[in-house]
DNA sequence: TATTGTTATACTCTATAACTATA
DNA sequence: TATAGTTATAGAGTATAACAATA
Protein backbone atom coordinates (compact mmCIF):
# COMPACT_ATOMS: atom_id res chain seq x y z
CA UNK A 1 0.00 0.00 0.00
CA UNK A 2 0.64 1.88 -0.03
CA UNK A 3 1.36 0.27 1.59
CA UNK A 4 2.08 -1.06 1.28
CA UNK A 5 4.15 -2.08 -1.03
CA UNK A 6 5.35 -3.62 1.82
CA UNK A 7 7.73 -6.05 3.02
CA UNK A 8 7.36 -9.97 2.94
CA UNK A 9 9.44 -10.95 5.82
CA UNK A 10 8.75 -14.20 8.35
CA UNK A 11 6.26 -13.37 11.27
CA UNK A 12 8.24 -12.89 14.71
CA UNK A 13 6.44 -15.41 17.30
CA UNK A 14 3.01 -14.00 18.36
CA UNK A 15 4.06 -14.06 21.84
CA UNK A 16 6.58 -11.50 21.39
CA UNK A 17 4.38 -9.38 20.15
CA UNK A 18 1.64 -10.21 23.10
CA UNK A 19 3.15 -8.22 25.49
CA UNK A 20 3.23 -5.22 23.54
CA UNK A 21 -0.02 -5.82 22.09
CA UNK A 22 -1.75 -3.64 24.99
CA UNK A 23 -0.17 -0.49 24.65
CA UNK A 24 -1.89 2.41 23.67
CA UNK A 25 -0.51 2.44 20.13
CA UNK A 26 -2.35 -0.84 19.59
CA UNK A 27 -5.40 0.92 20.44
CA UNK A 28 -5.28 3.42 17.61
CA UNK A 29 -6.98 3.21 14.55
CA UNK A 30 -3.90 4.54 12.26
CA UNK A 31 -1.37 1.80 13.75
CA UNK A 32 -3.98 -1.19 13.44
CA UNK A 33 -4.56 -0.19 9.92
CA UNK A 34 -1.00 0.10 9.01
CA UNK A 35 -0.02 -3.24 10.64
CA UNK A 36 -3.13 -4.93 9.25
CA UNK A 37 -2.58 -3.58 5.97
CA UNK A 38 1.07 -4.70 6.14
CA UNK A 39 0.18 -7.95 7.05
CA UNK A 40 -2.13 -8.47 4.25
CA UNK A 41 0.25 -7.22 1.60
CA UNK A 42 2.59 -9.10 2.60
CA UNK A 43 0.94 -12.39 2.46
CA UNK A 44 -0.36 -11.09 -0.90
CA UNK A 45 3.42 -10.79 -1.91
CA UNK A 46 4.03 -14.25 -0.93
CA UNK A 47 1.33 -15.52 -3.28
CA UNK A 48 2.09 -13.15 -5.85
CA UNK A 49 6.00 -13.68 -5.92
CA UNK A 50 5.76 -17.36 -8.22
CA UNK A 51 3.76 -15.56 -10.94
CA UNK A 52 6.87 -12.63 -11.37
CA UNK A 53 4.17 -10.66 -9.53
CA UNK A 54 3.96 -7.71 -6.36
CA UNK A 55 1.21 -5.87 -5.49
CA UNK A 56 1.46 -2.96 -7.42
CA UNK A 57 1.99 -4.96 -11.02
CA UNK A 58 -0.50 -6.51 -9.60
CA UNK A 59 -2.85 -4.11 -8.79
CA UNK A 60 -2.09 -2.51 -12.57
CA UNK A 61 -2.76 -5.38 -13.80
CA UNK A 62 -6.20 -6.15 -12.03
CA UNK A 63 -7.08 -2.71 -13.42
CA UNK A 64 -6.36 -2.95 -16.86
CA UNK A 65 -8.01 -6.03 -16.89
CA UNK A 66 -11.24 -4.42 -15.73
CA UNK A 67 -12.25 -3.23 -19.16
CA UNK A 68 -12.48 0.62 -18.04
CA UNK A 69 -9.76 1.63 -20.20
CA UNK A 70 -7.92 3.31 -17.63
CA UNK A 71 -5.49 5.93 -18.51
CA UNK A 72 -2.25 6.06 -16.94
CA UNK A 73 -2.60 8.95 -14.71
CA UNK A 74 -6.15 7.04 -13.61
CA UNK A 75 -4.18 4.27 -12.30
CA UNK A 76 -1.64 6.49 -10.74
CA UNK A 77 -4.31 8.37 -8.88
CA UNK A 78 -6.42 4.98 -8.07
CA UNK A 79 -2.96 3.63 -6.60
CA UNK A 80 -1.68 6.19 -5.43
CA UNK A 81 1.66 6.13 -6.93
CA UNK A 82 3.59 8.95 -9.49
CA UNK A 83 4.07 9.02 -12.70
CA UNK A 84 6.88 8.09 -12.69
CA UNK A 85 6.52 4.77 -10.68
CA UNK A 86 3.54 4.01 -13.39
CA UNK A 87 5.40 4.46 -16.26
CA UNK A 88 8.36 2.00 -14.39
CA UNK A 89 5.52 -1.15 -13.74
CA UNK A 90 4.40 -0.63 -17.10
CA UNK A 91 7.38 -0.90 -18.79
CA UNK A 92 7.79 -3.84 -17.07
CA UNK A 93 4.30 -5.22 -17.79
CA UNK A 94 4.92 -4.45 -21.03
CA UNK A 95 7.46 -5.73 -21.78
CA UNK A 96 6.49 -9.00 -20.64
CA UNK A 97 3.74 -9.07 -23.50
CA UNK A 98 0.99 -8.29 -20.38
CA UNK A 99 -0.44 -5.24 -21.16
CA UNK A 100 -0.63 -2.57 -24.09
CA UNK A 101 -0.41 0.81 -24.24
CA UNK A 102 -2.72 2.95 -26.65
CA UNK A 103 -2.88 6.52 -27.43
CA UNK A 104 -6.56 7.95 -26.60
CA UNK A 105 -7.60 9.06 -30.01
CA UNK A 106 -9.57 11.70 -27.73
CA UNK A 107 -6.82 13.20 -26.46
CA UNK A 108 -3.63 11.92 -27.71
CA UNK A 109 -1.60 13.12 -24.53
CA UNK A 110 -3.24 10.22 -22.42
CA UNK A 111 -2.12 6.55 -23.22
CA UNK A 112 -4.76 3.46 -21.73
CA UNK A 113 -3.87 0.72 -20.46
CA UNK A 114 -5.21 -2.80 -22.00
CA UNK A 115 -4.15 -6.47 -21.36
CA UNK A 116 -3.26 -8.70 -23.95
CA UNK A 117 -4.35 -12.40 -24.09
CA UNK A 118 -1.08 -14.11 -21.35
CA UNK A 119 -2.22 -10.80 -19.41
CA UNK A 120 -5.28 -11.67 -19.02
CA UNK A 121 -4.37 -15.43 -18.30
CA UNK A 122 -2.02 -14.41 -15.29
CA UNK A 123 -4.05 -12.38 -13.95
CA UNK A 124 -6.98 -15.27 -13.57
CA UNK A 125 -4.27 -17.07 -11.76
CA UNK A 126 -3.03 -13.95 -9.89
CA UNK A 127 -6.54 -13.29 -8.87
CA UNK A 128 -6.70 -16.65 -7.31
CA UNK A 129 -3.01 -16.18 -5.60
CA UNK A 130 -4.26 -12.91 -4.04
CA UNK A 131 -7.82 -14.78 -2.65
CA UNK A 132 -6.28 -17.29 -1.00
CA UNK A 133 -3.74 -14.72 0.65
CA UNK A 134 -7.25 -12.70 2.00
CA UNK A 135 -8.85 -15.78 2.82
CA UNK A 136 -5.62 -16.57 5.45
CA UNK A 137 -5.14 -13.25 6.46
CA UNK A 138 -9.19 -12.73 6.81
CA UNK A 139 -9.41 -16.47 8.63
CA UNK A 140 -10.32 -14.90 12.08
CA UNK A 141 -13.21 -13.38 10.89
CA UNK A 142 -16.64 -14.73 10.05
CA UNK A 143 -18.30 -13.76 6.77
CA UNK A 144 -20.32 -10.94 8.42
CA UNK A 145 -17.66 -9.22 10.18
CA UNK A 146 -15.92 -9.48 6.58
CA UNK A 147 -18.83 -7.65 4.91
CA UNK A 148 -18.74 -5.08 7.88
CA UNK A 149 -14.71 -4.83 7.26
CA UNK A 150 -15.27 -4.23 3.73
CA UNK A 151 -17.73 -1.90 3.99
CA UNK A 152 -15.84 -0.32 6.56
CA UNK A 153 -12.34 0.19 4.39
CA UNK A 154 -14.54 1.46 1.37
CA UNK A 155 -15.54 4.30 3.32
CA UNK A 156 -12.13 4.96 4.40
CA UNK A 157 -10.73 4.42 1.00
CA UNK A 158 -12.74 6.05 -1.20
CA UNK B 1 3.92 1.91 8.05
CA UNK B 2 4.33 -1.12 6.60
CA UNK B 3 3.30 0.15 5.52
CA UNK B 4 3.63 1.57 5.37
CA UNK B 5 5.27 4.18 6.09
CA UNK B 6 4.04 5.59 3.00
CA UNK B 7 4.26 8.28 0.91
CA UNK B 8 2.61 12.15 2.02
CA UNK B 9 1.23 13.68 -0.90
CA UNK B 10 -1.46 15.86 -1.92
CA UNK B 11 -4.87 13.66 -2.98
CA UNK B 12 -5.92 13.39 -6.23
CA UNK B 13 -8.90 14.74 -7.25
CA UNK B 14 -12.07 12.27 -6.26
CA UNK B 15 -13.41 12.42 -9.62
CA UNK B 16 -10.29 10.52 -10.86
CA UNK B 17 -10.60 7.85 -8.31
CA UNK B 18 -14.21 7.10 -8.44
CA UNK B 19 -14.23 6.51 -12.05
CA UNK B 20 -12.24 3.44 -11.38
CA UNK B 21 -14.08 2.36 -7.89
CA UNK B 22 -16.16 0.03 -9.43
CA UNK B 23 -13.33 -2.28 -10.90
CA UNK B 24 -12.78 -5.88 -9.51
CA UNK B 25 -8.96 -4.65 -7.47
CA UNK B 26 -11.48 -2.17 -5.48
CA UNK B 27 -13.70 -4.86 -3.78
CA UNK B 28 -10.32 -7.13 -2.57
CA UNK B 29 -9.91 -6.51 1.36
CA UNK B 30 -5.90 -6.06 0.61
CA UNK B 31 -6.62 -3.40 -1.51
CA UNK B 32 -8.88 -1.60 0.55
CA UNK B 33 -6.66 -2.17 3.34
CA UNK B 34 -3.51 -0.92 1.88
CA UNK B 35 -5.15 2.60 0.33
CA UNK B 36 -6.94 3.03 3.70
CA UNK B 37 -3.47 2.54 5.56
CA UNK B 38 -1.75 4.26 3.05
CA UNK B 39 -3.95 7.85 3.60
CA UNK B 40 -4.20 6.89 7.14
CA UNK B 41 -0.49 7.07 7.51
CA UNK B 42 -0.08 9.41 5.26
CA UNK B 43 -2.64 12.08 7.13
CA UNK B 44 -0.44 11.07 10.31
CA UNK B 45 2.56 11.65 8.51
CA UNK B 46 1.13 15.43 7.69
CA UNK B 47 0.46 16.18 11.75
CA UNK B 48 3.56 14.80 12.94
CA UNK B 49 6.12 16.61 10.32
CA UNK B 50 6.49 20.17 12.39
CA UNK B 51 7.03 17.75 15.13
CA UNK B 52 10.34 15.91 13.75
CA UNK B 53 8.45 12.76 13.80
CA UNK B 54 7.24 9.78 11.21
CA UNK B 55 4.59 7.51 11.87
CA UNK B 56 7.73 5.18 12.64
CA UNK B 57 9.70 7.15 14.70
CA UNK B 58 6.33 8.56 16.35
CA UNK B 59 5.54 4.77 17.11
CA UNK B 60 8.59 3.67 19.02
CA UNK B 61 8.55 6.71 21.19
CA UNK B 62 5.23 5.39 22.20
CA UNK B 63 5.71 2.18 23.11
CA UNK B 64 8.64 3.53 24.95
CA UNK B 65 6.39 6.13 26.75
CA UNK B 66 3.97 2.66 27.29
CA UNK B 67 5.98 1.97 30.80
CA UNK B 68 6.58 -1.45 29.22
CA UNK B 69 10.09 -1.52 29.33
CA UNK B 70 10.51 -2.60 25.26
CA UNK B 71 13.41 -4.37 24.34
CA UNK B 72 14.20 -3.26 20.90
CA UNK B 73 13.56 -6.66 19.48
CA UNK B 74 9.96 -6.51 21.12
CA UNK B 75 9.63 -3.51 19.23
CA UNK B 76 11.12 -4.30 15.81
CA UNK B 77 8.46 -7.48 16.28
CA UNK B 78 5.78 -5.14 16.69
CA UNK B 79 5.99 -2.57 14.52
CA UNK B 80 7.75 -5.05 11.72
CA UNK B 81 11.09 -3.90 10.97
CA UNK B 82 14.28 -5.11 11.13
CA UNK B 83 16.84 -4.98 13.84
CA UNK B 84 18.99 -2.62 11.90
CA UNK B 85 15.85 -0.11 11.04
CA UNK B 86 15.41 -0.29 14.95
CA UNK B 87 18.80 1.02 15.54
CA UNK B 88 18.88 3.58 12.98
CA UNK B 89 15.29 4.97 14.31
CA UNK B 90 16.81 4.66 17.69
CA UNK B 91 20.06 6.32 17.30
CA UNK B 92 17.99 9.13 16.06
CA UNK B 93 15.86 9.51 18.69
CA UNK B 94 18.33 9.22 21.39
CA UNK B 95 20.50 11.52 19.71
CA UNK B 96 17.65 13.93 20.40
CA UNK B 97 17.39 13.80 23.75
CA UNK B 98 14.08 11.79 23.88
CA UNK B 99 14.66 8.22 24.88
CA UNK B 100 17.58 6.47 27.10
CA UNK B 101 18.80 2.66 25.89
CA UNK B 102 19.19 0.69 29.44
CA UNK B 103 20.81 -2.45 29.20
CA UNK B 104 18.53 -5.27 30.72
CA UNK B 105 20.06 -6.84 33.77
CA UNK B 106 18.68 -9.99 33.53
CA UNK B 107 19.94 -10.40 30.10
CA UNK B 108 22.65 -8.00 29.16
CA UNK B 109 22.26 -8.94 25.73
CA UNK B 110 19.41 -6.69 25.46
CA UNK B 111 18.64 -2.85 26.11
CA UNK B 112 15.34 -1.39 26.70
CA UNK B 113 14.50 1.63 25.47
CA UNK B 114 12.53 4.31 28.10
CA UNK B 115 11.59 8.00 27.52
CA UNK B 116 13.11 11.02 28.80
CA UNK B 117 11.61 13.78 30.02
CA UNK B 118 11.71 15.92 27.06
CA UNK B 119 10.41 12.47 25.14
CA UNK B 120 7.42 11.86 27.42
CA UNK B 121 6.20 16.09 26.28
CA UNK B 122 7.14 15.38 22.49
CA UNK B 123 4.93 11.94 22.66
CA UNK B 124 1.58 13.96 24.42
CA UNK B 125 2.24 16.50 21.59
CA UNK B 126 2.34 13.84 18.96
CA UNK B 127 -0.52 11.89 20.26
CA UNK B 128 -2.45 14.56 20.11
CA UNK B 129 -1.76 15.27 16.53
CA UNK B 130 -2.01 11.65 15.08
CA UNK B 131 -5.33 11.79 17.37
CA UNK B 132 -6.52 14.99 15.32
CA UNK B 133 -5.31 13.31 12.02
CA UNK B 134 -6.97 9.96 12.66
CA UNK B 135 -10.15 11.96 13.69
CA UNK B 136 -9.75 13.45 9.97
CA UNK B 137 -9.06 10.30 9.03
CA UNK B 138 -12.05 8.52 10.53
CA UNK B 139 -14.50 11.73 10.08
CA UNK B 140 -17.03 9.63 7.70
CA UNK B 141 -17.68 6.72 10.32
CA UNK B 142 -20.14 6.76 13.32
CA UNK B 143 -19.04 6.07 16.88
CA UNK B 144 -20.50 2.82 16.11
CA UNK B 145 -18.19 2.37 13.02
CA UNK B 146 -15.45 3.69 14.84
CA UNK B 147 -15.57 0.91 17.56
CA UNK B 148 -16.34 -2.03 14.61
CA UNK B 149 -13.18 -1.20 12.42
CA UNK B 150 -11.05 -0.90 15.73
CA UNK B 151 -12.30 -4.43 16.69
CA UNK B 152 -11.82 -5.95 13.19
CA UNK B 153 -8.26 -4.44 12.83
CA UNK B 154 -7.40 -5.60 16.04
CA UNK B 155 -8.28 -9.30 15.12
CA UNK B 156 -6.37 -8.99 11.65
CA UNK B 157 -3.21 -7.28 13.36
CA UNK B 158 -2.98 -9.48 16.15
C1' DT C 1 25.34 -22.93 19.55
C1' DA C 2 21.77 -19.29 19.59
C1' DT C 3 20.34 -14.50 20.35
C1' DT C 4 20.64 -9.16 20.86
C1' DG C 5 22.20 -5.39 19.05
C1' DT C 6 25.43 -3.16 15.74
C1' DT C 7 27.58 -1.95 11.37
C1' DA C 8 28.17 -1.91 6.48
C1' DT C 9 26.27 -2.52 2.13
C1' DA C 10 23.11 -3.18 -1.51
C1' DC C 11 18.70 -3.05 -3.14
C1' DT C 12 13.90 -1.37 -3.75
C1' DC C 13 10.70 2.09 -3.43
C1' DT C 14 9.47 6.84 -3.64
C1' DA C 15 10.08 11.83 -4.69
C1' DT C 16 11.61 15.78 -7.65
C1' DA C 17 12.48 18.22 -11.58
C1' DA C 18 13.27 18.85 -16.45
C1' DC C 19 11.70 17.49 -20.85
C1' DT C 20 8.16 16.18 -25.09
C1' DA C 21 3.97 16.16 -27.12
C1' DT C 22 -0.32 17.39 -27.01
C1' DA C 23 -4.26 20.34 -25.54
C1' DT D 1 -0.59 28.03 -20.11
C1' DA D 2 -1.70 23.49 -18.52
C1' DT D 3 -1.67 18.41 -18.63
C1' DA D 4 -0.06 13.25 -19.75
C1' DG D 5 3.62 10.78 -20.07
C1' DT D 6 8.77 10.15 -20.03
C1' DT D 7 13.47 10.31 -18.29
C1' DA D 8 17.14 10.94 -15.03
C1' DT D 9 18.54 11.42 -10.50
C1' DA D 10 18.50 11.59 -5.70
C1' DG D 11 16.61 10.30 -1.42
C1' DA D 12 14.14 7.40 1.87
C1' DG D 13 13.02 2.96 3.17
C1' DT D 14 14.14 -1.92 3.46
C1' DA D 15 16.87 -6.26 3.16
C1' DT D 16 21.17 -9.04 3.85
C1' DA D 17 25.13 -10.58 5.98
C1' DA D 18 29.02 -10.34 9.06
C1' DC D 19 30.38 -9.16 13.63
C1' DA D 20 30.87 -8.54 19.08
C1' DA D 21 28.86 -9.43 23.39
C1' DT D 22 26.15 -12.33 26.01
C1' DA D 23 23.39 -16.35 26.98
Amino acid sequence: MTSSPTADRPEPAPDDVDRLAGVDLAAEPIFLMARAAALGSSMANRGLAPLGLKVRSYSILAVACSGTGPTQRELGDLLRMRPSQTVAILDELEQRGLVERRTDPRDRRSKTVVPTGPGRELYASAKAAVDRAAETSLGALSPRDREDLARLLRLLAF
